[in-house]
DNA sequence: TTGAAAGCGCTACCAG
DNA sequence: CTGGTAGCGCTTTCAA
């Protein structure tokens, strides 16, 4: 493992020239950084970790805290894990894993011993015990999701409700006057942030608008087809002309197949949103209008609070929200 | 931040005495220990990271190398990265999360920083280009999974060779004389380590057992349940009286459903063993038999495997296979 | 059974 | 624009 003084003695200069060389925190001049910058490269140089953590009082290491429920979806949960490694990745910033009980005990712990910069939480319950342990802690904290209680907290997240209304507001600008709802789980309203977020925001956002709406979950714990299929089709027999679908890849195509076996077309027959979905809706066998959920976006966003909070202003608690934006795939009828 | 000098003071010794008290590698008197502790928990006091780091040259951190491919099965990915993360935990290690082209970039920029004590690879390819950078940097390695050229590394996995033969000897034993396996996706032939290794195995203890032997994949990318149903009843029709299912969960029960739906009996009509299924066959709606592939297990070893390559005698290159166990649900019939 | 002190490899201050 | 050097907080000899 070659160590700076290597490199120092190698380009014929000091130290302290290599590691401003490095790190840009003082000009250099383009000669001397050439060199070293060649002596850095032939030898393979790396900075040692644990002493650059020690004496630049930063670890380049951020933790993510996400509690593996056996209940969480686990591949919208790996887009999250992804995006935010990449994002942390252009940060210059790797990411250590914070899984299970130690969700609370290694966000204490990795505080406490200066481990990481700072701390992104992931998977997000409204009543979230990460909550206070974050206003504990000294280390800046970044929620992806919004809890209950999100006072004095960073918290990211797209804007489900702004996604909501902005569906509800579509079919009722072509003129749909009943519209139904088919969620996710329901333990997924109990446990989760933003399911309930949507729900509420949809149900009034349609009460303003004079519609009829219902809402149908997508089964108790596990996404459950045939359920989802039915509710999907209680919906429509009461006559719902539009549905808003904020559930899996697997209940989308499930309900689609169900209504074209039906008879039915979309969007002849029946008009359909996909809300804050975060697989590809386009791949789907029926392409629908979606107001997806890029996991990228607020990882991205996240990522960048957290790099902020350890500058010199650190950005003011409150909720940052990705706006919403609307992909039209022609699934929404105008009535007359 | 409260350091290891005020703990020191508090607890009326020397730093030096504080340090052994709590690494444990120097006997200290029970009476200052009880001091020493009591300060600690007083102070909240938890040891830098950095300063460990570079003082102790330990860092209490294993790198997770995950390519997160698209085509890569969430559910069962997570589970590992879930076991390895309680393995780590319970030997005192934090993971950091190395995904993506980060998998080579990361591995090769953590072992020249000395960011991490070892390397643990997952989701092996059979032509994995971890496998040269392993072979490159003095970071200690560990494979969970096996690769085509496994030379001089050390690799834990299932032993799914055994456990296929052990499928095929239990259904021969039983009398049968055709049966088929159920596989997984093509894709995964080529770009994963063990379904090959399923696959020939089970085919070359079906001839020495002269018995007649047949297999069919689950799609082509992502399991196609219409797919794996129609491949499962062609195998029927052939004439197995046993299938070995090597497939995901869905894919179990669309295949189960459908033979119920033939009014077919198992194990009556047809005998059924899931061989390394990674999720659990006993909530599915027909338990079936099955030689689980257990992801704690392996990640056990794995850690263990990565701890010791730390001390004084590494462990010697090698495959380290765990040997599979027949969990016995009556759905294999012994023909007269 | 305990203490003193020499580093671990780097960053960033103080000089020039 | 560059060099010298004092720490960063801990581990681990060496001494007692």
């Amino acid at each position: 493992m070659v160590k700076i003084n290597e490199v120092a003695k190698a380009a014929g200069v000091s130290i302290s020239t290599v590691s401003y060389a490095l790190s840009g925190k003082r000009p250099v001049s383009r000669s001397t950084r050439e060199r070293i910058e060649r002596a850095v490269d032939e030898l393979g140089y790396s900075p040692n970790a644990g002493a650059r953590m020690l004496a630049g009082r930063r670890t380049q290491i951020f933790a993510l805290t996400e509690p593996l429920r056996t209940d969480t979806h686990a591949p919208t949960h790996m887009s999250f894990v992804l995006a935010t490694a990449i994002a942390a990745r252009r940060n210059d910033y790797d990411i250590l894993l914070l899984t299970d009980e130690q969700a609370r005990d290694g966000m204490s712990r990795v505080a406490a011993s200066g481990l990481v910069d700072a701390i992104l939480v992931l998977d997000v319950a409204p009543d979230d015990d990460r909550v206070p342990l974050a206003r504990a802690i000294a280390t800046p904290t970044i929620f992806i999701g919004v809890p209950d209680d999100s006072d004095g907290l960073v918290c990211v997240d797209l804007d489900f409700e702004a996604a909501a209304r902005m569906a509800v507001d579509r079919v009722a600008d072509a003129g749909h006057r009943r519209i139904g709802l088919v969620g996710q789980t329901d333990i997924a309203y109990v446990k989760s942030n933003f399911p309930p977020r949507v729900r509420s925001a949809a149900r009034a956002r349609a009460a303003e608008r004079g519609m009829h709406f219902d809402f149908r979950s997508s089964g108790a714990v596990m996404p459950d087809l045939v359920e989802v299929v039915r509710a999907a089709l209680e919906l429509v027999d009461q006559g719902a002309t539009a549905l808003l679908l904020h559930t899996t890849a697997e209940a989308h195509d499930a309900v689609l197949a169900a209504v074209a076996e039906r008879g039915m077309s979309v969007p002849g027959d029946l008009s359909v949103i996909a809300i804050g979905a975060s697989f590809d809706t386009a791949v789907s066998p029926t392409p629908v209008d979606t107001i997806p959920l890029v996991p990228q976006e607020s990882c991205d966003l996240a990522v960048d609070l957290a790099v902020r909070s350890l500058g010199a202003e650190r950005p003011t608690p409150d909720l940052y929200l990705v706006p919403p934006t609307y992909v039209s795939r022609g699934t929404v009828a105008t009535l007359v």
